[in-house]
DNA sequence: CCAGTTAGTATAAACGGTTAACTAAATTAT
DNA sequence: ATAATTTAGTTAACCGTTTATACTAACTGG
């Protein structure tokens, strides 16, 4: 269908050879200047583009990537890609995007997917709290793939990551909570997966630093959605009297179903209860109450995953990174710094 | 690296042809159950995974389907996006994502690219008001490569597309505040480029139905990002006096920006502003004040865009699609359905 | 004047599959 | 017993590149 090197090189009355140096500029100096420059003229004339894919055979290579990501609707990835695309973009790669939805079935079929397909590398967030697809990780090992983990990571398959220090930011919500002169700060999230595990970390941590006790009663159990925050928060208000005066949220999306929820049973937020979330997703810093929150590199997340799996495709070395989350103060928090 | 079909061919004992055929099942009734199982097995053994790319040279075929959108951080595209995945999953495509930020120099490099990729088929949303790329697109015509335009198209370049009725829309907000017994109704957004120029027409259509006399004073210039919305309405209501009692907003990002302009204002939405917006993004049923606004069926466009592609990509017969928008009627219109 | 360089180009074997055409052995029909 | 057919498999060309090697003039130096 599309023009190719054999016919570019019988209308330019040169091997195919002369054509492929012509191309790639590979021994520049083994092409005279008239043939160059009449190969090029054929090649214009005819809209030719070279096969990447008959390359690709040839030299083993690709120039494609795998992303594999939870989803795309939730505000939090789409960020992480555009830097995963901008800097894949740099080296010519492209990207082959999968979206699992948290079914490590999914997962399986994609990675099995992008090994056929012999992408040159894959960008991965795990379904987290699932180590059944060890075994295919390691099959990509033994291909020679490299994969990097990003956002989350699997302490069972030892290999490149970037994630975020969790832990830490939780420390840092509490704390700044902790500093505007509040005791009885709740938290409103998971601690039986390895991200909500790591945030509530972070929070005791922060209590226990500043001699705060610990109190059992200020856990309140929610998914990561705005339904598990808005419904776990309104259940809470309506049974308990002993109100938290500041809420940790385990995320944007549930800090404001929790926001929702207290502003229906007539609370104000700051005022009455103060709130900070994780992730800081582009539309928090939009709504009529901003959310103060701990932000996550998110595109240099991206970025960053594409450097490491560079260094790694070129057999350069390269190691896991834990970024620094960052401290976003707005109104939802009280901080008369953000009025 | 990988395990290739002559290795396995070598191991099992037969030809690579054979193992062909055990792959694909071809001509199934040329290969003995015996000789099937046994290549079956070492196949499995070797963790043998067949290259697409390599199969894609001989069949002319990569299952691979180009994507470019505008960017994948606003709210639109990633619900298409997740259309366009679903249904291609199903058919075994996988997609190579592109995002061009607005810049028709990057929508180029991607049609380049693509081609060279030997992509199935594009999916493309195109940098609107631009012409400057139909020479690539005729090029893609005669390399065979299918395309079909999504959420807006050329009429510069006839060929598939999958859209909405933006007028009808337009239509259909302006007809529900009006119903709601609105007499002065402003617009807020664009009327210079395509997507504009009809939502408005929707727009006075609505009002010339209705016998409500056209006031140019009530078109409040604006563009599509929460800032134009918010800065745009500010800068009115701080002139004009005469103040509109409903808005319709160009999209859900103006209506939201527009939203939080009014509320510094002192003005109540819905009860001092009725507001109206167009896309439906999530969020917009998730802020305090949920967002009345006209639904775009974003996931159903995906799916349908991609239908059309592989109806195409078979040589079968697909036409363009305009799909019907939908109202979503929630607080900010201040219908009393939605209390 | 001839061997040795060198510049410019061609040849052909990969890369990992698919597939049309062919073949050998086993089975069936005559 | 032989011819015809079926079954199960092989061979080899091809897809569009890259690239090591081979080749051929023209040029250089002795």
């Amino acid at each position: 269908m599309a023009v190719t090197i054999k016919e570019i090189a019988k209308i330019a009355n040169v091997s195919v050879c002369t054509v492929s140096r012509v191309i790639n500029n590979t021994y520049p100096e083994k092409v005279s200047k008239g043939t160059r420059l009449r190969v090029l003229k054929v090649m214009k004339d005819l809209g030719y583009r070279p096969s990447i894919i008959a390359r690709g055979l040839a030299k083993k290579k690709t120039s494609l990537l795998g992303l594999i990501v939870r989803d795309i609707m939730s505000s939090f990835y789409p960020e992480i890609i555009e830097g995963i695309e901008d800097e894949a973009k740099k080296f010519d790669y492209s990207l082959i995007l999968c979206t699992t939805k948290g079914n490590p079935k999914e997962e399986a079929k994609y990675l099995r997917l992008l090994r056929e397909k012999r992408v040159d590398g894959i960008i991965l967030t795990p379904v987290i709290n699932e180590q059944a697809n060890i075994k295919l990780f390691e099959e990509l090992k033994r291909d020679k793939i490299p994969l990097v983990f990003i956002a989350y990571y699997l302490k069972e398959f030892k290999g490149l990551y970037v994630v975020v220090d969790h832990k830490l930011g939780g420390y840092m919500a509490t704390k700044h909570l902790i500093e505007l002169g509040h005791k009885r700060i709740g938290y409103l999230g998971k601690e039986n997966d390895i991200v909500g595990k790591e945030r509530a970390k972070g929070y005791k941590q922060a209590l226990f630093e500043y001699n705060i006790e610990f109190n059992k009663e200020l856990i309140i159990k929610s998914g990561y959605s705005w339904k598990d925050g808005y419904y776990s928060m309104k259940r809470f208000l309506k049974t308990k009297n002993n109100r938290p005066t500041a809420i940790f949220a385990i995320c944007d999306m549930t800090a404001w179903g929790a926001m929702q929820a207290i502003r229906q049973e007539g609370l104000k937020v700051p005022e009455d209860i103060a709130i900070v979330g994780f992730d800081d997703l582009g539309i928090s810093s939009l709504m009529e109450v901003p959310l103060t929150t701990i932000a996550q590199p998110k595109y240099e997340m991206g970025k960053v995953a594409v450097t490491k799996l560079i260094k790694k495709i070129e057999h350069k070395n390269a190691r896991g990174t834990i970024l620094k989350p960052k401290l976003v103060i707005r109104k939802s928090s009280g901080d008369r710094r953000a009025f």
